[in-house]
DNA sequence: TTGCAAATGAGAGTCTACTCTCAAAATATG
DNA sequence: CATATTTTGAGAGTAGACTCTCATTTGCAA
């Protein structure tokens, strides 16, 4: 409340060593998701309560709260996939799915082995409980209404166009097919799948 | 506890009218539920209490929980939607994105207006408050999955064949898509836009 | 070291979905 | 009307997500 602002620990420093308060703040934030995951995993969403992943992660139940302002919000990820800004970045003159295809692939050849491991286990678990289906859904329909923008900006078209909606539909549609069936058969090799499935909404779905 | 059964009064007698003791339990549960949907468009559905709904339906809460276990129950719909069954009685030999369009058509044609009319605000409902739609998940999840074994069945495939899965998943994705385009245009015709998506599904989704 | 600001812990408190119990009311049968 | 049975209302009780407050601790700068 006073205008002199006469003490601004990091004020726009921008170190390259956050300090060492910001780096406990993002280790702390880090062990509380970690162990939220670890036991929604093994116990289930509903049957965890907030008390339990507090003393896992060997903090006060209000630090929760003051690192996730929800429940919900310990399995919601929080930056957009970088799937996205690769599609965004692809040249125009391809069709949508062969964008997609070709995105998914970038995006996933530029992760990190370990990267890989932990999203595959975060969306395999998000899969899996039906309750956390429900708490990323919001997540999820914002993710597909990006991608129908994109989609459309490629084109020059109207993001509401009916075609471009459809075509969008019909990928995540089928993206999500194979999200639950992987559930169902986890040695699936996910990706090759995915890749394998556009190829084949790409062809017109013909049954052979 | 008596297995001498001295007084049943409706042991399967099954009589065309069904006693003013059941007429005025469905006309409870009907009304309870009217009044919940009323209060959820309203006010959303979070912002909604149990309390709220049982004066307004003018019942006591602990009612409310005999008819309904859950909040959430009270906009499920507990039968199979008519849809799945037209599709199982269509005959063989047509292609899935034709048969869906046919059964959709014939289920449609079957509503009497009302019917027509309250399905279709309840599902605007359901589409309009996010929480609605978290809430009603497993029941679409449901419904897909029956699809996709009917589609199966009718090809004399696996569920699980990916071909299947896929197309499941567009016309699933097509749909979807066109249900949340209806919530910002509620003017639209969705069941003319319905069959017009499956139809450029049906084509191979091509952009002229 | 000293003092400022931010992060934390502890704990009490609220709100609401949901459960349980029991007595009263309504409905069916004879 | 009398009696058996079901449904309801009233209300107390539980659990867990989320909030608020305040004293304590911890990192930071001079």
């Amino acid at each position: 409340m006073d205008a002199r602002a006469p003490y601004r620990p990091e004020c726009g420093v921008m170190n390259d060593r956050p300090g060492l308060r910001e780096r406990k703040k993002a280790k702390t934030r880090a062990a509380i998701r970690k162990e939220a995951l670890r036991l929604f995993r093994e116990q289930g969403y509903a049957a965890t309560t907030v008390e339990q992943i507090a003393e896992a992660a060997e903090v006060a139940p209000s630090t929760v709260f003051r690192y996730f302002a929800t429940k919900e919000d310990l399995v919601l990820v929080d930056q957009a996939p970088p799937f996205l800004e690769a599609l965004r970045a692809l040249p125009p003159g391809i069709g949508p799915v062969t964008a997609v295809r070709r995105a998914l692939r970038e995006a996933v050849d530029a992760q990190t082995p370990e990267e890989r491991a932990d999203s595959l286990e975060r969306e395999r678990l998000m899969a899996t409980v039906p309750e956390l289906w429900a708490a990323s859904l919001k997540g999820v329909t914002r993710e597909i209404a990006a991608l129908q923008e994109i989609l459309a900006a490629r084109e020059g078209r109207s993001p509401d166009d009916p075609q471009i909606r459809n075509i969008t539909g019909a990928i995540a549609g089928v993206l999500v097919a194979l999200w639950f069936a992987w559930v169902r058969t986890p040695d699936m090799d996910v990706l090759a799948e995915a890749d394998r499935a556009l190829a084949h909404l790409e062809s017109g779905l013909p049954l052979s």
